[in-house]
RNA sequence: GUGCCCGUAGCUCAGCUGGAUAGAGCACAAGCCUUCUAAGCUUGGGGUCGCAGGUUCGAAUCCUGCCGGGCACGCCA
């Protein structure tokens, strides 16, 4: 697997390891913190090091002395077409263009698997995503934790993780019983009841209608007759079920899907809670204790109280947290803990959980949680995503809950497509609010950068059918290797340079756990394909197809060859189609 | 009151886990279509990177303190 950022800094740390023998102020010298990297004004060359500066208080040494040292050692690589010492004690490297030319056959002789790094050694990863409660259809509020985490997770397999992407079902909270009271309504209704308005307090929609009639099917009128506790159990399973199935539809609908479906229900009967705190209180990590009431905005039924408590403070918590209810129930927190160990157990030592913005007052306790059940081996990395906004014609969409009255997924997919939707929730950081603008994520134009993307896309599969008219044999030249000694112009090496980093974007992308700057690449190699096209506009020889021209031509054809395999690569991370067309 | 996140061009945001003269899109101004799809491209103006200190060869980036905005704050999930 290539990558040449790494190539190069090996070269680099190898060239000073030679330096070291030879210099005794070198010696002992710690090269950790030599980095090689892409200068962003292209005049300063291909790369730079910072090395000289970096190593010249360790030696003793001035930067220049060192530069001079190390420039020198740099030159004999035949690679490399010019060496040179620039401002504070930078080394600039310039590759020559039969190196950059020879890149691009690489790169189109990994084909596909180009970019994917083995930098993840296949360490086992588990994502938690989307985790939705199992009360109704997904709404739109739910879309971007999911798409970030199916990406994410796209992007570490990418990356050489083993990936595990699980689904964390909130089945057994008090929420579920007003799911099945909700559900118990509407199969009164199915029996012909006059049941008036939904109550307040229960879940009006009626995506429960269809649970109310399966649930008349499969038991008639036995259910009327029951007590309460002699149905829920009955109609709750049921209803679960059904909101799964339906939630299950609207992630495909995403294209989004999971490997593990992990049952809070399950934990709460196996014992897993009862072991978590056991092992816990082993090691003095739990107490009853009283809080003080929060600083500031007390509660208005606040009354000080002792509860069973978990030392989140000693792992850098604020406060420490409460496991059981007044009522002796568990709270949310006392099974997340025992689902985080049960990860643990499952030999998942990284954890990624995407929450929702409303949850960022959790990171802590959680990451406490983490770091006390599994002794330090574990880590837990909390990720945000911030609100999205919904706007049509430039108008925020309001939503109200109370009404049932809110945007789902499923309507928002429906709409501007499955494409649109991931593309946008990912063209910002997560943990920047997000604007959706519906007029915008469906125009088809340089302002929408979905289409931007595809369309440059969709143009190189334009170009490579009409070379296949105008040179019917093209595809069999250059699929012997074309020569590609006529691609000479900066800005087609410019391009080659650009793809080059590709597989150090994703594994930076990777271990920083940001899939936004897949998009954004995507984004910066679609522009530089765009303004290369152009320039045929101009100035016709430097179009790809020229038709007199079979040598230049399949060089060409080499470049935007690659340009396609790693935009459609960068579109399966994000899970977005690469169109063959766009007409 | 406390914690977390954010503050970068008029607007919306990137900034490669400390690098050189801080970028893109929108908007504004001026250009490029007998085309390999103009669904695109080129050029220009526009900045005390919230403020003040600190760390070091070097800070938008790291630390501290302020200012401003969002979210959360014993039993909801």
């Amino acid at each position: 697997m290539m990558n040449i950022f790494n190539d190069f800094r090996q070269e680099v740390l190898a060239a000073l390891e030679a330096l070291q023998a030879a210099e005794p102020r070198l010696k002992g010298c710690e090269l950790q913190a030599v980095t090689l990297e892409a200068p962003r004004e292209a005049s300063h060359g291909d790369f730079a090091t910072n090395a000289a500066m970096v190593l010249s208080k360790q030696a003793g040494m001035k930067p220049r002395e060192i530069a001079d040292l190390l420039s020198a050692a740099l030159q004999r690589d035949s690679r490399i077409e010019k060496v040179e010492v620039a401002g504070p004690g930078f080394i600039n490297l310039k590759l020559t263009a039969d190196y950059w030319r020879k890149t691009l056959s690489e790169i189109l002789a990994e084909g596909e698997r180009y970019g994917a790094s083995g930098i993840g050694a296949g360490v086992r990863v588990n994502i938690e995503y989307v985790s939705a409660n199992p009360t109704g259809p997904m709404h739109v509020g739910h879309t971007r934790g999911a798409v970030f985490g199916d990406t994410l997770a796209n992007l570490m397999q990418r990356a050489g993780y083993s990936v595990c992407r699980e689904y964390y079902i909130n089945d057994a909270g008090g929420q579920v019983d007003v799911l099945a009271q909700s559900a118990y309504l509407r199969y009164r209704e199915a029996l012909g009841e006059q049941i008036g308005e939904i109550p307040e307090g229960l879940y009006p929609g009626d995506y429960l209608v269809p649970v109310g009639q399966q649930l008349k099917s499969e038991h008639g009128d036995t259910l009327r007759g029951m007590a309460e506790a002699a149905w829920l159990p009955i109609v709750r399973d049921s209803a679960l079920k059904a909101m799964m199935a339906l939630i299950r539809e609207d992630l495909a609908a995403l294209g989004i899907r999971h490997d593990e479906f992990y049952s809070e229900r399950v934990l709460h009967q196996s014992g897993a809670i009862e072991k978590t705190l056991d092992f816990l209180e082993a090691q003095g990590l739990i107490y009853i204790g009283v809080l003080e009431p929060p600083k500031g905005k007390t509660p208005d039924d606040w009354e000080p109280r002792p509860q069973t408590l978990f030392r989140a403070t000693q792992f850098g918590d604020d406060v420490d947290r409460a496991l059981k209810k007044s009522d002796g129930s568990w709270t949310y927190f006392a099974p997340d803990i025992a689902y985080h160990f049960e990860k643990f157990q499952r030999g998942y030592a990284q954890m990624i959980d995407v929450f929702g913005a409303d949850h960022g007052g959790y990171v802590k306790r959680m990451t406490a949680a983490v770091a006390a059940v599994t002794g330090g081996r574990g880590a837990l990395d909390v990720k945000i995503c911030q609100l999205v906004r919904l706007l049509r014609n430039g108008e925020q969409v309001k939503m109200s809950k109370r009404s049932g009255n809110f945007v789902t997924l499923r309507e928002v997919v429906d709409e501007v497509g499955r494409d649109a939707v991931r593309f946008m929730m990912l063209y910002r950081k997560n943990d920047a609010p997000l604007d959706f603008d519906f007029a915008k994520v469906t125009e088809q134009s340089k302002d929408n950068p979905v289409f931007y993307v595809q369309y440059a896309h969709a143009r190189i599969c334009s170009v490579l059918r009409n070379a296949r008219e105008v040179f019917p044999d093209a595809d069999a030249a250059e699929a012997g290797g074309a020569d590609l000694s006529p691609l000479t112009d900066e800005a087609e090496l410019a391009l080659i340079r650009l793809m080059a980093a590709w597989p150090r974007m994703v594994e930076a992308a990777a271990q920083m756990h940001e899939p936004h700057r897949i998009a954004f690449y995507a984004h910066d190699l679609a522009s530089e394909f765009h303004a290369l096209w152009n320039r045929g506009n101009e100035n016709p020889e430097l179009r790809f197809i020229v038709s007199g021209r079979k040598d230049v031509t399949l060089a060409r054809l080499a470049l935007i060859r690659a340009i396609k395999q790693v935009i459609a690569s960068a579109l399966e991370i994000l899970g977005v189609e690469a169109l063959q067309e766009m007409r």
